[in-house]
DNA sequence: ATTAAACTGTTTAGCGTTAAACTATTCAAT
DNA sequence: ATTGAATAGTTTAACGCTAAACAGTTTAAT
């Protein structure tokens, strides 16, 4: 009866909404601040990511491709796209089957980047492991991909 | 034996810490866009916030105040606080008892903004309410306040 | 073959944020 | 009383992001 009545709809329930938002939030950008100050200097957190995702996931891709993979708009991938190629760390060219589309690869300069990139972060990886325990981690994930799919579909609605 | 081997550092946990933060970034984006949508025109997030503040807290507050509150540089706040000076939703004074401070209040169109804002929200907070169990957000709430607590003091050291 | 719709990517304006440089004021120690 | 340090707030440059307008290319339907 009282399990109940906690789990059940209250005026109150906003602030707890409320703080369950801004808490994630807040670690959203302490923890960028934090990776941030570790990378190798002019290498933000975006551009790290999408030199990692070409170390992970493909060797090549379309700037739409991780438009959506890392769930930006597409003007957002530009810029960073335009920034990394001024670095010299990708490369993009035209497709040659389509005029549209546009072939985006990462260089040599840029792998070694993002290794160096890698090992920067390693110590901090490290004690962050070291402090909370994997499962907890995990635990969290699970939650977290839970509100994370409720907002992607409520997303156009 | 397995549990302390799962539990413990492997090279690999790098992309799981990965995957944590990114699925922070990624709610963090897409609450604050769905928020944002349903707020009414021309109030963002962060000004809603600080008319809330008003509302909850304290009825007058000086810009750093504000600015610890929301964990924000001193620049954040004065631009936040500018934007909702020019719409009249809160006045900033001289304060009487120091040349260096600042005295932010609330103003009546602020009041009813903020209340406005709150109607507004409130069907998408029912909707949440409805869709997550309470005691799974205080769950999550505690987990995110401890690596929050971890990011906070890593902050400067 | 034409034409309309869908797609791919870029540009621009606007917001939030930080870090760092800069004013101005207050406090504290001498 | 002076002087030096700490405090309060602002400004500027730079980054990321979105939304909306835009240009070009491809596709599909007529």
């Amino acid at each position: 009866m009282q399990k109940q009545e906690d789990t059940q709809f209250s005026a109150d329930d906003g602030p707890l909404l409320f703080s369950y938002f801004t808490e994630i939030g807040i670690i959203s950008q302490l923890s960028s601040a934090l990776f941030q100050s570790v990378l190798p200097d002019g290498l933000t957190i975006a551009q790290f990511g999408v030199l990692n995702w070409f170390c992970r996931v493909d060797t090549e891709a379309t700037p739409g491709r991780l438009a959506k993979a890392f769930q930006v708009t597409g003007g957002a991938m530009t810029n960073t796209l335009k920034r990394l190629e001024n670095q010299r760390l990708i490369k993009i060219e035209p497709d040659p089957n389509s005029g549209r589309k546009k072939r985006v690869t990462i260089t040599e300069l840029g792998r070694e980047t993002r290794d160096g990139a890698i090992s920067a972060l390693e110590p901090l990886l490290a004690e962050l492991t070291q402090r909370f325990d994997k499962q907890f981690i995990v635990k969290q994930i699970s939650g977290l991909a839970e509100v994370r799919e409720f907002l992607d579909e409520r997303r156009y609605r």
